[in-house]
RNA sequence: GCGAGGGUCGCCCAGCCAGGUCAAAGGCGCAGGGCUUAGGACCCUGUCUCGAAGGAGUUCGUGAGUUCAAAUCUCACCCCUCGCACCA
């Protein structure tokens, strides 16, 4: 064994034996198995320290299940499927600066080779190899055997089969739903995509269609907040604006007339109405008109109002001054002028407000009440923006709706909005309208993007109450780590809704029944776990149009003969059989361990479709949820930069040092920050645990008597394997690794001061094996040393309940607290010592101390009963004063133990004397000072009166200066 | 706005669910000492304040409350991070 650790040369080695011996090719057999997946990368780019957590937390769990004597199947495949890898193989071919930068420096693909990835062949080829390679130089214990790309021809034939499965169970149906669009580029507008408005996010406004008196013209207002829709007073018009009036044909072919504002007819072209000009109206012409609310029937006037903005909803607003500062104001605004030029000459202000809401802390009018309270001018204040939101959120939080509203009254404004719109888009009188959040979101060519309907869109059903309900109970009965994650993923499948899963480019497989759609690759990634197990037989032999729809039927499903599928697909029938045996082996999947990225989206789907292919036995099992890496506090980008590549790590700190660090530095959702201060940190800790394992190896010291010190040693180290399994248990690796390195590093410290050696053989065998599925390769080597075969596949420990020895613990407790005290004492007074004196307790304490427990684990510790049993020793009667004031003391110190201890305390009284002569040596080596152990009862030398401190398990102590006389005159 | 998580002694972070054993583990950083030709590595000590005797005081986002006792329980508030979709 080499004294120093060469990460390069043995970490390769122990890989190369490992994939010789082929112990992670994972077969059926009599064991209890256990199948963990990592959603496989997506190959956009190297693989990062980012996937390096995710990957490694897997493995950890993988080597850990397979110690623990599990039949452990861990497989990877790789991800292709979608647009990224074809936006990225155009970037590289347009020799896009900053992607070929970034490409070059961050993901460490040399220039030459780089520019020839122009096309996404090339990528994936190029990324797979390389990602395969990162994987096996980190030592993942992968089985190789089973991987795949979702671009193989196998591959989409089981996504085929999926989707005409889903079809057929009727998870998948057609409709339209709201993107973001460039008119321009006659696409959705991806994130990426947008130059200006990235936040913005799709509303859903409700148009309510007022009708204008006297006509058939509907007069559409759009708001976020319907069921003001019962207290408006009139509707506003920008007297300034253009509008247009317009034919609408609904999609079921009904026909209205709008008046809308021109920009509102933009935005409908692109909604699933068909919209066409008639003609076009001022604003001037609709003022002075009275339209019709559609919810009671009132005739409400129409009046003018410059906040009004066209580019805003419909550009007809609703007045509803109770409840809405900027209407309150603008009516206020007009109290005063003359409206005749509209053919208004009805008097203002004699309109009456309507409440509908109810608030606590409010009148009947809050817009009125906070408009004033803020002392906002009129509805050119920028503060009526402000007045609006502190009103909208009071009444949104706490109002309720009052009798106003008819059959609502009492019902909460936070529940009311969904209900009253789609009972007012059911009766006819109102629309859904789409609006961005914020305007305007520009896309990257430098249009306006608007809000599109997508029609004749693919989707897959979620919203399916039945659905979600088959969700729900396959997650009560998930493990889940950590625990809190349990309620997001409730929540999201509580909010998930119909979800489109087809787009027209990209790559990917077709939608079998509809071959202009590739299937979307979030949607062709949900159950692939289950094609691991098969894989490993396409790769030898079978070909892909083998793979028949009753193949994978009755191979994952058991539907059909066998001997007919053998005889359709030419399989032999003992091969389908066996691939049916491995797939009810193996499934379902035990965990699946994931950033936190995924919770939403790959997770759920992959839930949602195996509640609806598979049959209940085969739902997964377990999620583990891990949080991402940033680079020295920044967050990490693959098409930006900053980017640190698995690669790369590897390269400079060794395998073993980069899954410590990733291990160790946080744990379950936390994220982690790689700071190369602190991974040349770990790496040391590393080399110091090689150097020890090296010395205890090259010193084996003869057996001798067994010491406390050793029993110590090996009694914390039960804790620590206590520790190290139970957090591993729940995927704590950050835990277990404080646990199975860090304690135990530190215990070895004060083992090696005490002087302790003995014990070293025997915990050093069982420490390679705690840390085997974190450090697996300096494990090895550490391992070849002293014992045959691979500690990979030795057991992993347990703790060893015959080795705990609290007497031992308590012992070195003991001698610790009195270097601590001497120590301290030392430090305050600055005395250099000469000798060091410690008095051990008189008898008499040590009998009240004991009586106070004994009565304590009675029940009876109290200053009358203590008295009373010690005033019967003589010994203590003497010390008529002294003993109340001890028995005071020690009364409240015994109250707070808890009785485990108490009772450890009493059963078991440690020998102090005895202790104190054992260890003088140590405190003279460690103190560099003479030691005296005198007997409280009977002290030679105490100028000072010290003796009198001296408790059980606390002896006095007295420190001779240098000049001060040491011995008795 | 909705949902989830979080604010601990310079930094990262444990403890909180099951209140006392908590001036609060571990790591990093910093300071002093040992070792060494020197540096590095390693070991020891210190790192909230005060203290010439092992002690005391003040701390765990803010403010109240429950309790003999609160970092831990309750309530209110402030602040931070992430997700809110058709994108992997």
């Amino acid at each position: 064994m080499k004294p120093e650790y060469d990460p390069c040369e043995v970490e390769d080695r122990w890989q190369r034996e490992w994939d010789s011996a082929g112990i992670f090719q994972a077969e059926r057999d009599s064991r209890e198995k256990f199948f963990i997946t990592i959603p496989y990368p997506y190959l956009n780019g190297n693989l990062h320290v980012g996937h390096t957590r995710t990957f490694t937390i897997g493995d950890v769990i993988a080597r850990f299940k397979r110690m623990q004597g599990y039949n452990v199947l861990y497989p990877m495949g790789f991800h292709v499927t979608g647009t990224p890898i074809v936006g990225l193989a155009e970037l590289i071919a347009k020799k896009d600066p900053q992607t070929i930068d970034v490409y070059h420096r961050f993901h460490d693909i040399p220039m030459d080779l780089l520019l020839t990835l122009n096309n996404p062949l090339k990528i994936v080829e190029y990324f797979s190899r390389e990602a395969e390679q990162d994987m096996r130089s980190i030592g993942y214990s992968i089985d190789w055997r089973r991987r795949f790309t979702t671009t193989d021809d196998a591959y989409k034939k089981f996504i085929t089969w999926q989707f005409n499965l889903l079809h057929e169970l009727g998870f998948v149906s057609k409709g339209s739903h709201p993107v973001r669009w460039c008119p321009n580029d006659d696409n959705p507008v991806e994130d990426h995509d947008i130059l200006r408005g990235e936040d913005a996010t799709i509303v859903d406004f409700t148009l309510i269609k007022f009708g204008l008196h006297g006509s058939s013209l509907v007069l559409p207002c759009a708001t976020l907040r319907p069921e003001t829709v019962f207290g408006v007073t009139n509707l506003w018009v920008n007297p300034d604006v253009t509008h247009v009036q317009i034919e609408v044909v609904h999609s079921d072919e009904r026909r209205e007339e709008w008046v809308v504002s021109r920009d509102a007819y933009e935005k409908l072209r692109f909604t699933d109405k068909r919209v066409k000009i008639v003609r076009e109206v001022s604003g001037r012409e609709l003022i002075g008109k009275r339209a019709v609310n559609p919810i009671n029937d009132t005739s409400v006037l129409i009046l003018p109002a410059s906040f009004v903005s066209p580019e805003n909803g419909s550009g007809i607003v609703m007045s509803v001054p109770a409840h809405a500062p900027y209407d309150y104001l603008a009516l206020k605004d007009l109290y005063d002028s003359d409206l005749s030029e509209y053919g208004i000459f009805e008097d203002i202000s004699k309109i009456k407000f309507t409440s509908l809401i109810q608030v606590p802390g409010f009148g009947n009018f809050p817009a009125v009440e906070v408009t004033e309270e803020l002392g906002v001018t009129d509805q050119s204040d920028p503060r009526a923006e402000e007045a609006t939101k502190i009103v909208y959120r009071r009444e949104f939080h706490s109002g309720e709706l009052t009798e106003t509203t008819g059959k609502y009254a009492g019902i909460k404004v936070s529940r009311i909005k969904d209900v009253l719109m789609e009972e007012m888009i059911e009766i006819g009188i109102a629309d859904l309208f789409y609006e961005f959040s914020e305007q305007p979101v520009i896309c990257r060519c430098g249009t306006r993007c608007v809000v599109k309907m997508v029609k004749d869109q693919w989707f897959l059903t979620y919203s399916n109450p039945k659905w979600k309900e088959a969700v729900y109970t396959c997650l009560s009965g998930m493990n889940l780590l950590p625990p809190e994650i349990r309620t997001e993923f409730e929540n999201k499948i509580d909010w998930l809704k119909d979800k489109a899963c087809a787009r027209r480019r990209g790559l990917g497989t077709r939608l079998p029944w509809d071959q202009e759609w590739i299937i979307e690759s979030l949607a062709d990634s949900t159950i692939y776990m289950s094609y691991y197990i098969l894989s490993k037989f396409i790769t030898t032999g079978i070909k892909p149009e083998q793979l028949t729809e009753s193949f994978f039927d009755y191979v994952f499903l058991e539907i059909g003969s066998v001997e007919a599928v053998a005889r359709e697909t030419e399989i032999p029938v003992k091969m389908l059989e066996e691939i049916r045996a491995d797939h009810k082996y193996w499934y379902p999947v035990d965990i699946r361990s994931s950033g936190k990225d995924l919770i939403p989206n790959h997770l759920l789907f992959f839930l949602f479709h195996h509640t609806a292919i598979f049959p209940e036995e085969d739902w997964p099992r377990g999620i583990a949820i891990n949080g991402f890496v940033s680079l020295e506090g920044k967050k990490m980008s693959k098409s930006k930069g900053p980017l640190l590549t698995m690669k790369r790590a590897i390269k400079e700190y060794g395998a073993d040092v980069t899954r410590l660090y990733i291990l160790s530095t946080a744990e379950y959702t936390q994220d982690a920050d790689w700071r190369s201060g602190e991974i040349e940190a770990v790496k040391k800790h590393l080399e110091r645990f090689y150097r020890i394992a090296n010395n205890i190896i090259s010193t084996q010291e003869t057996i001798g008597e067994i010491e406390n010190i050793d029993r110590w040693l090996l009694s914390r180290f039960q804790h620590r394997v206590r520790e190290a399994n139970d957090a591993l248990e729940k995927l704590q690796t950050r835990r277990a690794l404080q646990n199975a390195l860090y304690m135990i590093l530190n215990d070895l410290r004060w083992y090696e001061r005490r002087g302790g050696k003995k014990a070293l053989p025997e915990l050093l065998h069982t420490w390679i094996q705690l840390l085997t599925p974190f450090i697996p390769h300096i494990c090895e080597e550490i391992h070849s040393k002293i014992a045959e075969g691979f500690i990979t596949e030795t057991p992993y420990p347990t703790p060893n309940p015959s080795q705990i020895d609290q007497d031992a613990e308590k012992r070195e407790e003991y001698i610790q607290k009195i270097l601590e005290d001497i120590e301290e004492i030392l430090n305050v007074t600055k005395i250099t010592p000469q000798k060091i004196i410690l008095y051990t307790t008189p008898r008499w304490k040590k009998s009240v101390y004991q009586t106070a427990l004994r009565l304590k684990l009675q029940e009876k510790l109290d200053m009358k009963t203590v008295m009373n049993e010690i005033m019967k020793d003589t010994e203590v009667k003497k010390r008529g004063k002294e003993a109340p004031k001890y028995t005071q003391k020690i009364i409240a110190e015994i109250k707070n133990m808890t009785n485990e201890t108490a009772d450890l305390q009493a059963s078991n009284p440690i020998t102090e004397e005895e202790i104190l002569k054992g260890t003088r040596k140590f405190f003279e080596k460690e103190l560099n000072s003479k030691i005296e152990i005198q007997d409280a009862d009977k002290t030679t030398h105490d100028p000072q009166h010290k003796s009198k401190h001296a408790e059980p398990m606390r002896p006095a102590i007295y420190v001779v200066g240098r000049g001060e006389t040491a011995e008795e005159e």
